[in-house]
DNA sequence: CCTTGACTTTGAGCGCGCTCAAAGCCGTAG
DNA sequence: CTACGGCTTTGAGCGCGCTCAAAGTCAAGG
């Protein structure tokens, strides 16, 4: 497979599978006769990986880490868990932050929404007492 | 209060105040005398919501939206709402990435303390059959 | 043959969110 | 008086993760 076609299957740029096999997240791919990588479609199943650790939130510092065990072959599999177990704590307490502020956004949403209702409240009530218009929309000021 | 107090108060340096005023994400303090920021102890709060904005990933594009609408008042409310619940829409969304990330981080650790189970049954095997030392770790290859 | 377009390399540039440096003012303690 | 620490300003610099530019090679198609 050509860099142009892993691009539209990965999701990444061509540019930017170049800049990662650059810095060593990619494995060096394989060349054609005239120097074009040609990839092997298995290389998806590890650019998929890759953008999970990146979506939690992994530095490519780290995944470098991770990349280079992987390459060392399986005599690193305790010192791979060993990294990833430690992400998913890390991962885990972020999740548990957002929910928290998720909370704090909710009640913050809680508060606009009882402004609101209040001024509507206030417009049925001009308009019970003396018909004035106030529009259907807040106070527009 | 002086900006240094603030700073320890609110966990965000000096430094950072001082740029968040000049973005505009702050309003601009009062100052004493001599031209020193003297801070009102209200705003405390303000900066805690706007750590919880940036910490579910808000771009300080957007959080200085929101701190323009509510400079402008009470009028801007429902602006600022709806705001706060698209946001709070992507919040939800990324919270349900990370949890489906994690599902594979998840497998992907089983996969290595299966690797790590089958090397230990083989280090006992090899005990029990013909006493060989195989290490208490791993290959080591 | 010549064009087109996808590819190659290295190094520079960018957007974000700070972070700090330089040069100077103020007020208090020793 | 002097030294010290904390404050002021503006503009430069940094770390991250790309993203692109320049100059060139190569293969296929009209």
């Amino acid at each position: 497979m050509k860099i142009g076609q892993l691009a539209r299957r990965s999701g990444l740029s061509a540019h930017t599978l170049r800049y990662y096999e650059r810095i060593g997240l990619l494995p060096r791919a394989d060349r054609d006769g005239s120097g074009q990588r040609d990839y092997d479609a298995s290389i998806l199943i590890w650019i998929e990986f890759l953008r999970r650790l990146k979506t939690t939130g992994m530095p490519i510092r780290e995944m470098l880490r991770y990349a280079a065990l992987r390459e060392r072959g399986p005599a690193t599999g305790a010192e791979r868990r060993a990294l990833l177990e430690a992400h998913r704590e890390t991962v885990r307490a972020h999740i548990e932050e957002l929910r928290s502020c998720l909370l704090v956004l909710d009640s913050k949403i809680g508060g606009y929404a009882d402004a609101e209702q209040r001024i509507e409240e206030n417009d049925a009530t001009d308009r019970h007492h003396d018909g004035k218009q106030a529009g259907t929309r807040a106070t527009g000021a």
